[in-house]
DNA sequence: TTAGAATATGAGCACTGTACAGATTGGGGT
DNA sequence: ACCCCAATCTGTACAGTGCTCATATTCTAA
């Protein structure tokens, strides 16, 4: 997709912010978190090893730029469900949340890292965070629930335990399996926890 | 607790690979992970910069010694859970993984490192984690559902989800506080889940 | 007692994050 | 058209890191 590696005529990138955020992506997705360093990212662009620090103070603000666009995607889905599908809110929700998840395993594992998570370091992830957190309270706004706000919370957090157990390929020995359609899952949970609910 | 930074009179240290363990359990929940080199660890035990590597080959083999640990300890914590509990299983598999999760928030933030989940290369966190999940069908052995194990794993993600979610305080702006018990957010999490499933 | 296994040391290599001084260039005001 | 400044990129440098290895010390089993 974009000049990996590759030998620039002109004395600037052009956009080499986009790019340095891309080949990230790239890096976790193929080779793991791990193999992602500011100088190796820096070498796939084509470019010196201090020239990311003009675009990021540091390491952690381009895992964060990486976790702030996940979390812009992640409201856009939800947003778009909310106008195209007629089918209920919460399974929708869990569904889309999943495929996220699965179409962007790089991002989704950066978006959840606990290191980044701290409002005051990383504002822009925060906004992110809480525009699709304002997107499943609108995707939700027409479900009658006595608590909307917590509805909400379950299911984003069915969700994500869902996603993450899925995407990590710890319950490939259980019953769920990594290439289970979404939509079976979601009603599989929903199902179950009903037929749970009357007798605790 | 342990001798921190203190000169050893011994050549041996004589308990070495416990104490790199916790004190890098200490590290992640004072200073986060990415504080933890096998270095500063080292330093930390009063020991050379070599001397780890006589009992773990790498970095990530100590993450996963942490990592193992937890599983164990939730397994036996869910284990107890079934002993002791005359309650409802469901609820009360729950509440006890979020409060593992409370008790030991640096062990679950490396137990759910995508880049420890490779089996091959980590096979003791797999089987430390299997006991986990071993633990989980035991409990929920007497509750009759049509499908145990995707109850199971549903309750498993249902806490997986909330644990992550209100420890890495990304929830404080909703309705679900890390301060909340317990047994508050899992009581509120089955009433509303119930509530819902009959219109899906 | 003594050989060998286990454990610890310290030096060394390749790499990393980050800082900084200097080179290059694109764009706005004259 | 010019010039100047701010943005961008280079190259070098330093401390800290993972990991290896030859060497030193101690524990243990025979």
């Amino acid at each position: 997709m974009s000049t990996t590696g590759k030998k620039r005529d002109t004395y600037h990138h052009g956009a080499l912010r986009t790019e340095l955020v891309d080949a990230s992506v790239r890096l976790i997705e193929s080779e793991g978190i791990g193999s992602v360093s500011l100088r190796r990212v820096a070498r796939e662009a084509g470019v010196s090893p201090g020239a990311p620090y003009h675009h990021f103070p540091n390491r952690a603000a381009l895992l964060s730029a990486i976790a702030a666009q996940g979390f812009r995607e992640l409201a856009a889905d939800i947003d778009a469900v909310g106008r195209t599908t007629r089918a209920a809110a919460a399974p929708a929700l869990v569904r889309c949340y999943l495929d996220f998840a699965r179409r962007r395993p790089g991002h989704f594992q950066v978006m959840w890292r606990h290191e980044l998570s701290e409002p005051e370091k990383h504002p822009d992830v925060q906004s992110a965070m809480e525009e699709a957190f304002g997107a499943l309270a609108r995707l939700l706004h027409d479900v009658d629930a006595e608590d909307q706000a917590g509805l909400g919370t379950m299911l984003w957090a069915l969700g994500h335990g869902l996603a993450s157990l899925t995407l990590d390929h710890q319950l490939d020995h259980t019953a769920l399996k990594w290439d289970t359609t979404a939509d079976d899952l979601v009603e599989r949970c929903l199902t179950l926890v009903s037929g749970l609910a009357g007798r605790s």
